[in-house]
DNA sequence: ACCTGAACACCGTTCAAGT
DNA sequence: ACCTGAACACCGTTCAAGT
């Protein structure tokens, strides 16, 4: 009798591990299987294909979202402080985060107790069943969106230009002050701390408090949205 | 005297021709030389790897925003509008939808009209020089990361399986109505409507209402904000 | 059921060499 | 400067064949 040698949660965890240390574009079934003493396609037997494989490991990230209990805080801390579990989530292994987007449709199994969590604080909230949905869409896919741009690598340089950030960074110093008044007179916070202003992805320069202002802003939304429904 | 029988411009067309019609995944730099008639290695002299010629195609359709007068409407009219334009722009092309989270942090040269006119509103509203940037994070950030996970792909379906999405649609009727009692309760609103309880991608099943409502409770969020600063 | 082993049909990219 | 042409070092995946 044989010991079976591979399982498909130690293929994810190896993937997982791999992508986290070297990146998801250096990810190969070769590598891979080399690296668990395998033949590449005895993973093939497990996942069927590649990007299966992806989507699996990325599917166990947003399964692992540990949620608070509904029931201890009011609705709009409830969003909060799981806003923040999401984010926390995918920052652990960011190298994931161009994945999380196709995995979003995906894999209800995995993700089904959080999604009967929000939608049961979305209701304890008032909302009702016409609009519940929409609101429900609004929070995942700002949340979700928002961070995986956050975490989006930095562009590819030419070839060879290591200079390219202090390039850019020349660049937008450059910007005509007459042509752009907005842009220079902004430079000081937005340089680097900006969507296409910057020049280093969220793995090494986080947004955060950019992040704590999108959660307010659509909690205060959903607070007044909530109040003209009242009215 | 020879012609020159490529260009930057004539590549990028090509590009984004390709990836309409065949999808990103089968973009090859083989296949798209052939179809222009040339060797892949020429291509290379212009661009100078893959990686970046599909971060230049993709920096071209938010170069290619149109935007409104901000002095014809109202700070929250334009945020609409101007919201409504980047997702149209991006569902004209939407198989680029995953580079669009690349993109987004680099080639301000295409975006600095977008980037100036999107500052003078929020200046225009009342944001100051400390919280215009957040807020700026806020607005993009939500619009492009929202409408690249209603785009993203559906998962691989497992190996030949073309029931794939009966399977899904029976699997999520058949949750139980103990344990899911919100799911159950919304399911008729929920299926292939929301993120994670869908099994078609934004691309053949727009979710327009829910974006629509994701805007305006941004912009009413940022009204409260700036509200809370009046007092 | 689970894995080995070899092979197929590609890839992106580099590097001379031509004009 | 711009492109050809050949070659390098890989890929994902399929398909027998073993146990």
């Amino acid at each position: 009798v044989k010991e079976k040698s591979l399982s498909l949660e130690a293929i994810l965890a190896a993937t997982t591990a791999y992508v986290d240390r070297h990146g998801l574009e250096s990810l190969t079934m070769r590598a891979l299987a080399t690296e668990m003493g395998v033949y590449p396609t005895a993973i093939y037997w497990y996942v069927g294909s590649k990007s299966r494989l992806t989507s699996l490991a990325a599917g166990q990230l947003v399964g692992d979202l540990r949620l608070a209990r509904a029931e201890d805080e009011t609705w709009q801390d409830w969003l909060v402080s799981t806003a923040q579990a999401m984010r926390a989530a995918i920052h652990r292994h960011p190298n994931f985060a161009t994945v999380i987007g196709s995995q979003i449709s995906a894999d209800i199994s995995s993700s089904t107790p959080f999604v009967e969590a929000l939608l049961g604080v979305l209701y304890s909230a008032g909302f009702d069943d016409d609009e519940v949905v929409d609101v429900y869409n609004v929070f995942v896919g700002a949340v979700f969106g928002w961070v995986s741009i956050e975490l989006s690598n930095e562009p590819p340089s030419v070839g060879g230009d290591e200079h390219w950030q202090q390039n850019f960074k020349d660049h937008v110093d450059s910007l005509s002050a007459v042509k752009y008044p907005n842009i220079t007179r902004t430079i000081p916070h937005l340089a680097n701390r900006a969507f296409m202003v910057r020049w280093e992805s969220g793995k090494t320069n986080p947004l955060e408090s950019s992040f704590v202002a999108l959660v307010s802003t659509i909690v205060a939304g959903l607070e007044a949205r909530l109040a003209a429904h009242h009215s």
